[in-house]
DNA sequence: CGGAGTTTGTTAGCACCCTGTACTAACCGG
DNA sequence: CCGGTTAGTACAGGGTGCTAACAAACTCCG
């Protein structure tokens, strides 16, 4: 296996099933405010201008390509003869219908000369697995039972994992991609995650000594909005809210992921609803969010319910106290979509219509516009194709 | 009077008593993601990053400017060659204190070479006007009162007053910055602003055209933000909100204005607090943040209070209903500072500490770190320091 | 007092990137 | 077969920042 690092700083290992690399002279930021911009940098940016192009719409001539972007025929094809040579784009024979003069040959994004592996560490019980092509699909699988390991013991099953997985890699690696529970900063270092026991924990630095790869860490929620961004239908400007062991969101702003100035943007899990419910929450408040729609609970609270009516009821109050802590969220940020993520017999029906409408009430205002409010439909592997946009986002730029 | 544009659209008029303007090559843009990036745009954003450091960082030599930026000498001295051609960086001596080597000659950006004309539209009798240097400081002030105008009536009024300002401009304008009450999209066009009787007025084309200058319009609150960050004391993630007729926010995420999808961002007067608590709002709903936050609600439920203590109460419930609104934003997006701006006498005390309080109890947990709660301490003329700023950043790419 | 060391700022030459112009290639239609 | 059209490719040129080298001006120390 070789790994693929387009910053140029690991150099690729011989002796792979797959050899090709990408040129070693990358440069790899995105252009930052408050850091200087080379002429370098601007190729940079515009080689992943037109890999997002083709990434997100489809194959394009490099006329094509030139009109679209205002870079000069001559430009383009300078770049995407870089882009050929590391195998990002394939020339997919000419254009279909007839035309007068020179017919355009057709490129498309390769999603298939690279791959990832993606780590979902969002599960209670198991820590899944995958490689993944770079259109998301899935190559091959590999899981392990937590089996009430924490602290260096997860460590040593994430690491265990990744190793296995590395066999199944049957193209050049990308990189390696983690959603985990936790608040996760910029260089992907897990500052804390009860969960799995880890507190400042580098896991970023970690891998990346272990297996010579890019790696990119990032909290479930934040890879479950990237995920629905790029494989989903999601707007630029999205919330998403991801229902589990306990409630975490996700949230992009024009296409970016906010992470807040601690890292901890999304944690809305232990927001107050009603501090006179009588529900108590283990972080030792009362009435927190979690309390009425984490899985456990809301399984409890069914449990209790007796009549098609009670659990309907149950759900419903579950979706207005998701409304009640989102609708002050949605007014301030003019969110013009929320995506729920998490179980569907639970989310959907009276507990998504309970939220949507509690927000409607509470907040929604002419000026604010239409507000949509929808499940996602990406299914299990919804971290795992985050994970995978996350390597494609900080890699190439697009996703 | 001579209009600056830097972005070389708008070729500046003759006879002037101050006939500078800034070279007319210059590239408007700021570096957009879906766009192309140009090696001349490097140079846009490389000269705003040393023009940024001396604004915000004060004086500095050609050779500390590249130490930070990391721009090679050579280059900061040209690009330095560049903004002392248009008088916005001058020489202003050698640096003090002895050192070994050449002495440094200390460069500091020029705040009285340029002017703005700032105006401010949030408040309910008259509209102010003043033209301020790029330090903020006023040299000028006029204002007119509304007297009920609305519509095309208020346009009149708030062109006749650039019109006065602009006798009273004595450096090169940089352009003409706006802050007003309501809706207002990305290109200057109020979108709704009932208070105004506007609805879709494309403002900034209106004075662009009778000015021919660079025009920026924005929301009141925003400016208001924009004005903690470039003159106040603001973190770049900041929560900023504004009591007055209304109750709006401003929000800067990574020092970035947040406009929101339909560009309603911070409309949160009418988010619901309490639907029982039988406060009819005007908006048709009840319990709005506005039925307790605005000051003329205030003003009347203290004038029906007649202890201290009941109006240490009116305060408290006020701030309590904030801070509800306020916790889920603050949570969701991880905010480190909130800024209060409006009438200090009403601000300060059991109101802000009971939101504080409230925010405690209701969102914070470890996890999202320390939070201040402060009021502004920019006094009346903020709006239109604030849409000073925004003529500067968007002219200079600066504040 | 003078030379070594240090820091600043500039000049000269070079590599990179995009552009404009001009060219070839390949198609359509009459 | 020839003009018109579109795609893609050379080639020279201007803008940008870099490296290397240098001049200027200061401190320190023998």
């Amino acid at each position: 296996m070789t790994c693929i690092d387009t910053t140029g700083s690991t150099p690729p290992e011989p002796g792979g099933q797959a050899a090709v690399t990408l040129r070693p002279d990358r440069v790899p930021a995105r252009v930052r405010s408050g850091e200087k911009l080379l002429p370098e940098q601007a190729r940079v940016h515009n080689r992943e201008l037109l890999l997002r192009m083709l990434y997100r719409e489809g194959p394009h001539s490099r006329a094509d390509l030139a009109r679209r972007t205002g870079l000069t025929r001559v430009s383009v094809s300078d770049v995407v003869s870089d882009l050929l040579a590391d195998n990002l784009v394939i020339e997919v024979g000419m254009r279909a219908g007839t035309r007068p003069g020179k017919p355009a040959m057709m490129l498309e994004f390769n999603e298939h000369a690279h791959q990832t592996i993606a780590l979902d560490l969002s599960h209670s019980t198991l820590y899944r697995g995958a490689v993944l092509d770079l259109g998301g699909s899935v190559v091959a699988r590999r899981q392990v039972a937590i089996d009430g390991s924490t602290g260096a013991d997860a460590l040593a099953k994430v690491v265990g994992l990744v190793r296995a997985l590395r066999d199944e890699v049957t193209a050049p690696l990308l990189g390696i991609g983690i959603g985990t529970p936790g608040i996760v900063d910029l260089g992907g270092v897990v500052l804390s995650a009860p969960n799995l026991g880890w507190k400042d924990l580098n896991l970023q630095s970690v891998l990346a000594g272990e297996f010579a790869c890019p790696v990119v860490v990032s909290n479930d929620a934040n890879a479950t909005a990237l995920a629905e961004r790029s494989y989903g239908e999601s707007a630029a400007d999205t919330l998403l809210v991801r229902v589990g062991v306990g409630v975490g969101a996700g949230l992009l702003l024009g296409g970016t992921p906010i992470l807040g100035s601690r890292f901890a943007a999304g944690e809305i899990g232990h927001v107050v609803v009603d501090a006179d419910s009588g529900r108590p929450c283990v972080c030792g408040k009362a009435g927190c969010l979690e309390t009425w729609l984490s899985t456990r609970r809301i399984q409890e609270d069914l449990s209790e319910a007796h009549t098609d009516a009670e659990r309907t009821r149950v759900l419903a109050v579950a979706g207005e106290a998701l409304g009640a802590v989102l609708a002050p969220i949605v007014a301030a940020l003019n969110i013009s979509e929320i995506v729920l993520s998490g179980p569907h017999r639970v989310l959907e029906g009276p507990l998504a219509a309970a939220a949507m409408e509690t927000i409607r009430q509470r907040a929604l205002t002419e000026v604010h516009g239409d507000i949509v409010l929808r499940l996602s439909e990406l299914g299990d592997d919804i971290v795992l194709r985050g994970a995978t946009a996350m390597v494609m986002s900080q890699q190439l730029g697009i996703a």
